[in-house]
RNA sequence: UGGGGAAUCGUCUAACGGCAGGACUACGGAUUCUGAUUCCGUCAAUCAAGGUUCAAAUCCUUGUUCCCCAGCCA
């Protein structure tokens, strides 16, 4: 874009971060986004990416990527490139890239450390044993028979446990606080359990590995993070984070904020969500341009400044809140509308015959790439007798405030002529299938010497010159306005959510389409070539999204 | 009386005791060789009830509604 962009708006975090600045609680500041690499990154994500970074950026502080990779039986490399990917795309450098895992060994310190304090203990209860002793909502929790083992013992078996010389779940290291919280995250939370599973990266080094709750504070103490920002559900876990810092006493204990995860409207923002739509083949894969990961949204045509916008706009607040798929559809339009390419590309197309026009003639015209910036060129595009135009540019029995093509009506090709209907042909079934037209030749270039007002102007593309394209057109993933909340989200697919057009005529232009480049297909929409399906003699383009259509409304108006 | 949070136009979001503002949507209109863009305009909100105050979205009281928490997930 030519524009600079604004720092995005203010909200409490940032309030409380100037602050602390002012203040002089803080000097700089560091932030990081510490996702799980078990699945791809969605648009939920990029609020979250955009906040962190967007902070570090505008305080001229530092953000971390660091992958919380405590859980090796959900967590694959793929998804670790997948994400740095989408995070580069989106237009943030991290300081530095790390590891939960990369951890593992001071962490595994610390645990001894609170069991040497007295602090951390080994329980040798099972799974459903803890569950039962930890009580209710209402009702306080028990305390282990196991609770009160002497720091040697602790020290003995948790030693036993690191070495692997006890079964999977045989044994749990328990943080010591109290059973009887009303927050359950405080009834001695599991800190390590045992687990025999390969670590991306630490191969089999470990057989116990850490929990979210132990790692996460001790690994933002370690980086030396100010702020830890993450999302609502964690603010219960806020005093365990803040007990743990405490008790190991890390020399830079960060201040955690939460704030209101991204809902946005007939969609669903939920990793595991996502990878049932994938696992069960409802949609093709993670970057299906209908998913709203990142690299769905990438594929569709979506851009990284749209999505920066967007996250803009929608703020950072405390509360619930779902946004509506304008916002972000406007921020993508807004985005493209700048500098994508104009073209002329006829989705539905019907054949129209000039029968005045010279049979063999063929005629260059001047079309602009863009028209309110002229720097951006022109380009010259064929015309002749045998043309395609869009199929729902022609009404047979069209009202008044149609302003396209009808028998006996005048309409302007877009840089050529203007041509009026004469006569439709029908095939069998009484489908319109070719119009009859007779050009003026007078008009070239789109306007006429006695300055008659033509109100419609339409698209076209030569048919001899027209090269074949498919288009995937998408509309909304779900038919419900909240998927995630109902029984079976699966139910609520949108089964029109993908329509595939297989006989679009572009024009010749388009031969040279590259999927980086952004094409507002004049009239109908933003597209982009999509980079895993097309081939050089195989184009597909994606419908990144439709532009606004006044004519639509009118329309739908009038049917209702 | 388990604990923790949140309530402002249809949807988001500002205002931090002093004119309830902005964005998106919707609806009008102007311009237009894209029914696009651009421009102008209109509609539209403080969860409720009390209280404090010259003045309350903001402070106090009492309610109401919604969200989160009982993984050896994050």
């Amino acid at each position: 874009m030519s524009t600079e962009e604004a720092t995005a708006p203010s909200n409490f975090i940032r309030n409380i971060i100037q602050g602390d600045l002012d203040s002089g609680k803080h000097t700089a500041i560091q932030t990081r986004f510490p996702p799980e690499p078990n699945g791809y990154l969605h648009i939920g994500h990029a609020k979250s990416i955009c906040l962190n970074f967007g902070i570090a950026k505008d305080f001229d502080g530092l953000c971390n990527l660091r992958f919380d990779d405590t859980n090796p039986d959900k967590e694959e490399e793929e998804y670790m490139h997948a994400i740095e990917e989408d995070v580069k795309w989106l237009g943030f450098e991290w300081s530095e890239l790390k590891h939960a895992s990369d951890y593992f060994q001071p962490l595994y310190m610390f645990a001894v450390k609170l069991i040497v304090e007295g602090k951390a203990y080994v329980d040798s209860l099972s799974a459903d044993e803890i569950r039962e002793y930890r009580g209710t909502l209402k009702a306080p929790g028990k305390e282990s028979p196991h609770r009160n083992r002497s720091v040697e013992d602790n020290l003995g078996l948790f030693q036993r446990m690191k070495e692997g010389e006890f079964e999977d779940g045989a044994h749990v290291l328990r943080a010591k606080i109290d059973m009887a919280s009303p927050n359950m995250n405080m009834r001695d939370p599991t800190l390590y359990r045992i687990k025999r599973t390969h670590h991306h990266r630490t191969g089999d080094d470990w057989v116990i590995y850490p929990m979210y709750d132990f790692t996460h504070c001790l690994s933002d103490a370690i980086e030396s993070i100010t702020h830890s920002l993450c999302t609502l559900e964690f603010e219960d876990h806020r005093p365990l984070y803040d007990w743990v810092l405490d008790e190991v006493k890390t020399p830079c204990h960060p201040q955690q904020i939460e704030f209101a995860r991204l809902e946005l409207k007939y969609t669903i923002t939920s990793k595991r969500k996502l990878q049932q739509l994938v696992t069960e083949g409802h949609v093709n894969d993670w970057d299906d341009p209908r998913m709203p990961t990142i690299s769905g949204m990438r594929r569709r045509g979506y851009t990284a400044a749209a999505l920066r916008d967007f996250c803009d706009r929608i703020g950072i607040t405390k509360k619930d809140s779902s946004i509506e798929m304008a916002v972000l559809e406007n921020s993508v339009r807004e985005d493209l509308n700048e500098y994508a390419l104009r073209v002329m590309g006829v989705l539905n197309p019907l054949k129209v015959t000039i029968k005045n026009y010279p049979d063999d003639q063929v005629e260059n015209v001047e079309a602009q790439n863009h028209p309110q910036n002229p720097d951006m060129g022109t380009r010259k595009v064929p015309f002749s007798k045998t043309i395609y135009i869009e199929h729902d540019d022609f009404m047979e029995d069209a009202p008044k405030k149609f302003f396209r093509l009808s028998v006996g009506r005048e309409v302007r090709l877009r840089y050529a002529y203007y041509i009026t209907c004469t006569d439709i042909v029908k095939n069998s079934n009484g489908e319109v299938i070719e119009l009859i037209c007779t050009y003026d030749p007078e008009t070239k270039g789109g306007s006429s010497p006695d300055g008659r007002k033509v109100k419609g102007t339409i698209h076209w593309v030569s048919a001899e010159h027209a090269i074949d394209a498919k288009i995937n057109l998408y509309d909304r993933l779900f038919t419900h306005p909240n998927p995630g909340s109902t029984e079976n989200f699966v139910e609520h697919l949108n089964p029109e959510s993908l329509q595939q057009l297989s006989h679009c005529k572009l024009e010749p232009s388009l031969a040279n389409a590259n999927p980086e480049t952004h094409y507002q297909f004049e009239r109908t929409g933003y597209f982009i070539l999509d980079k895993k399906d097309s081939a050089k003699d195989k184009l597909v383009f994606n419908r990144t999204v439709t532009l606004r259509d006044a004519w639509a409304k009118i329309d739908k108006q009038n049917n209702s």
